[in-house]
DNA sequence: ACCCCGATAGAATTTTTGTTTCATATCCCT
DNA sequence: AGGGATATGAAACAAAAATTCTATCGGGGT
């Protein structure tokens, strides 16, 4: 039943529609008004819901699709639906291409895969985090009377540098860096009033985790910065951070937390500031 | 059979999935992890086939919508699905507020600004590094016996990664992290046939410059990572990166040198996997 | 005015899809 | 190790959906 070429992508499939609609019928010049209009619904609503929304028969919209090249409804709505998911964009694909590619090449390609991927993982980031979340996080940093940082391994550099940024505005910071095997004195430390920013990635460290336990029995709030949704820090956290880090063969890099940090901090100096005259900044 | 209260919108029913994680079944864990790693199959895929993705049985994802509180799969899926219409104006927006609203400062727009120029200072990284260099910074490491790193404030944060990093590659890795008091004991470690890395930014912590003089006085070749030609430390070093930072404000970003030591550190590891067969990754 | 042809709507059909049921397996607690 | 509770999987079931078929409607040409 597939005749015609059809378009494969929404942008192609909207200048057909509009190309052909002088030529098509009455009906048919109708449904694709609607369409044009209500993508949306076009991608995601059934034949009988879009025919009595487009105040036309259900047998029309197959047509319709039909008339365009496609087998059947679904067959052009997929196109519909490709605009909804292509728009968002799959950044996990990208980063397996080029973990893929990245394999047989020599050093200085190993640097233009890590940057690549990282500014991907940038890009990600940006897209990804919800201002609204920087702002709650900021706040808490905002109230807090000390903010201790907890992160072990290979997180340990994105705490090391929060402790060093927190405490060049001023803020009490305090690492938990367990030197000495004194972690559990450190957490005794932790009072009501206090933060607590808590870093890991996967496979968590049960020191970290330790630390965050403690910090909630104590209700203290965390802010959690870690790989993905389900770690078990996220559930533990008042506001939980999933940075997706940039990937080259087993090597994951700190580059997006890196920048999430700094976020965190300038945005707490700029909070500090607007409550406090004075500006303050990092050398 | 709808019981208890539901998240209306997918960032709600993201941190339920994520807080109730540990206390699923494994069938419904393993559709909780499918879940929020392919939203979009979530939104627009029919049961059997996500299903047949996740490696699991139709009735489960039946049964995972109801253990969230949802009638049924289709209840929970228009949350999938809301996702994808109710994201898609914010992001045309966020393009056009990004473009305007550089004066604006939010933290939203702090993230956006750090993401911008942490993404410039990649590229101007990849742009401007030599492979040759890369190549004879990465000699030098692998013939070393032990690899000493230094790093003093906000360069420390580095030397702790690359000390974390190279261990993972077998290679013996040496933080002189001033811990105690102790660098001049801990500079003495350092014998023939070892290396440096040294990182340091303006303005240059003493202590680092300390540590290469005596490695450069004991005649081990170093390899520095710093922000200028004139650095104090490049005349001392083998091997020099200069490495431009992201800065928004006052506050300089580490990702371009983060970026960096990766590159350093999986060249160095394919150097190694080319010699011994035995292929190495960080976990 | 009549006939022809394409377009349309409604019903019928067939396919797909979500859900329920029930037997079996698995886990956990005593 | 036994026994109860819970989780899982296979298949049957029911609902909904898309699509096709066919009769009717309406316009344009002769």
């Amino acid at each position: 039943m597939k005749t015609d070429p059809h378009p494969r992508t929404y942008d192609e499939l909207r200048a057909e529609i509009s190309a052909r609609h002088a030529g098509l019928s009455r009906r048919l010049q109708q449904i694709a008004e609607y369409a044009l209009e209500h993508p949306n619904d076009m991608a995601l609503e059934t034949v009988a819901v879009i025919a009595e929304r487009a105040d036309v028969h259900p047998s029309s919209l197959i047509r319709f699709g039909n008339a365009f090249g496609y087998d059947g409804f679904s067959d052009m709505q997929r196109v519909f639906r490709s605009r909804l998911v292509d728009r968002l964009p799959s950044y996990s694909e990208r980063i397996k291409t080029l973990r893929s590619a990245a394999a047989e090449d020599g050093a200085g390609n190993a640097l233009d895969h890590f940057a690549e991927a990282g500014i991907r993982a940038l890009e990600h980031l940006r897209d990804e985090t919800r201002p609204e979340s920087l702002e709650a996080a900021i706040d808490i940093l905002a109230a807090a009377e000390i903010v201790h940082v907890a992160a072990q391994r290979r997180a340990f550099p994105v705490a090391a540098y929060l402790a060093y940024a927190l405490s060049h505005l001023d803020r009490r910071a305090h690492l938990l860096d367990s030197i000495g095997g004194m972690l559990a004195e450190q957490v005794h430390t932790m009072a009501p009033g206090d933060a607590l920013i808590a870093v890991s990635y996967k496979p968590y460290a049960p020191e970290t985790l330790k630390v965050a336990q403690a910090a909630r029995d104590a209700g203290i709030p965390i802010v959690a910065i870690t790989d993905n949704p389900l770690s078990p820090l996220a559930p533990l956290a008042e506001i939980s951070f999933e940075v997706e880090e940039a990937q080259v063969q087993d090597f994951r890099s700190l580059t997006a937390s890196m920048c999430l940090a700094m976020s965190l901090v300038v945005g707490l100096g700029q909070r500090l500031a607007a409550a406090d005259p004075r500006q303050r900044g990092i050398g």
